[in-house]
DNA sequence: TTGAAAGCGCTAACAC
DNA sequence: GTGTTAGCGCTTTCAA
């Protein structure tokens, strides 16, 4: 902010009008005569006036920011939301504060404590929290991303994540497969719980008995998939097949099983979540739940613009958005029958 | 912003003393008694005060606010870089708004109106523009990332683009190769023109006449690589090895070659730029030009907060912070000899 | 159609 | 140590 700056001041000066003025034909009000209006524009031309939007923000109480929130920003399924937001708050003249969390708890409530002083109106959130209280304290309009909290009260956007396990899990089965491993992100957020429920339901369904020792839950975090898929292939009685939750930890089962010179498709079967570089380049391509990553994104800051504008009528029931998925199958499950 | 907000007067009264000795508290100001200091800190508790950090910005003209600035975020160079100053901002206090030009020069100039007018302090850039006037009339502190413009007065972080692409070029060479393609981005930006230099120096330096046929430049978007490797590898005497001067270059070369039943190391040979998870993944690995992205970003993010913070005895000359580059030879270039 | 003036929530002299 | 007060740059009544 330089000393050397513009004000409204001079501008009036300059144009030889009041500040009142100048801030109507700014806010492009009415009732400025078409002649004002060009001298007043000719003026901040001449200054190169850029008007302070934080001082209108003290009156007005907008200040058209908002906070994309997400544990991590190098994370394809993130990045593609936080490309979601920025591109609907750019076309409804809002500015996003992107800030990744690490997954910690301590991370996100501090960045909450210095952007809610900047007054950001709203937040797009993929939590650290579980608790449905968690939030609550937070006064500004929240839209949840992926994990959801139930009975918290707040708006969001998830995929069927159940169903998209389940039709996964399902379409193993279908293919003669019963030793079914799983490699799950952590089971305290909804989305890793509900992929998880559905695996279980799907073998349930088909009366097979689960086998815990084919339930890896790791940290979505790193290479966590890459040492579980070591483990479950060294067991004496290895599964057939893989059901790797996430774009990450498909990633690594993929490393890993190409590492113990295993042939997916053929030596183990594996389903993964997410279109991912890899997954796509191998043959054959790897059977993936796809889920829609961007779309997701443009939902919940569209939610959350939305209630910024009409603040005053607001639905008062929280709002859960569920996506669908889509089972693309493409050859890396092997017909066992 | 809520109307509900409580403000410093309401603190003050409820902790019956004035606004400024709740600012005192609020800034960790000397000379106020540790008895006051507590009663004020109970008010703050008791009414869950959150201070208005924007009014306190038009007085002390620091909004701690700065924006990055680049083509895309969905690719892993740039949320590198991203993560990076997100790291340094969240350390020195800093919140960042991240915004995405799509190499729009007019995406760019819009973001720039709105957030100059949000008074953030400074910005990191990768920008779109190349002219060295181009960004004179911002008036706020600037660091360019990767793409550099010379006699612009700005500071910068890049690598030694020329000095990469002669090593790759020249490993190629002593390999046996002499027709050696490039796919490079557009030459317009200093990074891309660079490692065409030092690809051209190399080839001239070894005596190897170049082949313009063999000189490919598409946009650095999207599948532009996929085409011109097709486009390579079908003339009547293709090349021997090709370089790949980005990670999405890279990328879609090795999809390129795939597709065309053609083996990376045997039938083709391939250099790429940056490390990605398909360029390691295959074998043999592909030999890459390895840069330290996440430390341009911490690089360039210190910077423009330190000179945020040192306003007063800048010093005048602009810096460009060149970090060097290694080539990892990994075994994607075959022997000739 | 325009201007004067109050005030958004806070900091920073300056006084006591 | 603490309080009073002017004012940051802007919007918004209210008058003219």
């Amino acid at each position: 902010m330089s000393h050397l700056n513009k004000t409204i001041k001079d501008v009036a000066k300059h144009a030889n009008v009041s500040v009142a003025t100048v801030s109507r034909v700014l806010n492009n009000l009415d009732r400025v005569s078409d002649k004002t209006r060009k001298k007043v524009k000719k003026a901040i031309e001449e200054l190169q006036f850029v008007p302070n939007s934080l001082a209108a923000s003290m009156i007005t109480k907008q200040t058209k920011m908002i906070a994309t929130i997400v544990p991590n920003i190098q994370n394809s399924f993130y990045t593609s939301v936080i490309q979601a937001t920025a591109d609907v708050a750019k076309a409804e003249g809002y500015f996003t504060f992107v800030f990744p969390t690490n997954d910690s708890v301590e991370e996100e409530e501090a960045f909450f404590q210095g952007v809610l002083s900047k007054n950001v109106e709203g937040i797009v959130l993929v939590g650290t929290q579980t608790n449905p209280d968690a939030y609550k304290t937070i006064d500004k309009q929240i839209v949840l991303v992926d994990r959801y909290i139930e009975n918290s009260g707040l708006d969001g956007v998830v995929i069927d994540n159940f169903r998209g396990a389940y039709e996964a899990t399902t379409h193993m089965i279908e293919k003669g497969h019963t030793d079914i491993a799983i490699l799950s992100g952590p089971t305290i957020y909804s989305n890793w719980k509900e992929r998880y429920w559905g695996y279980q339901q799907a073998l349930k369904d088909h009366g097979i008995k689960a086998n815990p020792a084919y339930m890896k839950e790791g940290n979505w975090q790193e290479d966590s998939g890459y040492e579980m898929t070591l483990n479950l292939m060294r067991m004496d009685q290895p599964p057939t097949a893989i059901f790797a939750t996430s774009y990450i930890l498909c990633t690594y089962a993929i490393n890993a099983i190409r590492d113990m010179n295993l042939v997916i498709g053929e030596d183990i079967s594996l389903v993964g979540f997410d279109e991912n570089d890899l997954a796509q380049f191998i043959r054959p391509k790897v059977t993936v739940v796809r889920r829609p990553t961007y779309e997701m994104g443009t939902h919940a800051a569209t939610m959350l613009i939305n209630k910024l504008k009409h603040k005053n009528k607001l639905d008062p029931h929280p709002k859960k958005l569920t996506l669908s998925v889509e089972l693309l199958k493409n050859g890396s499950v092997k017909d066992l029958k």
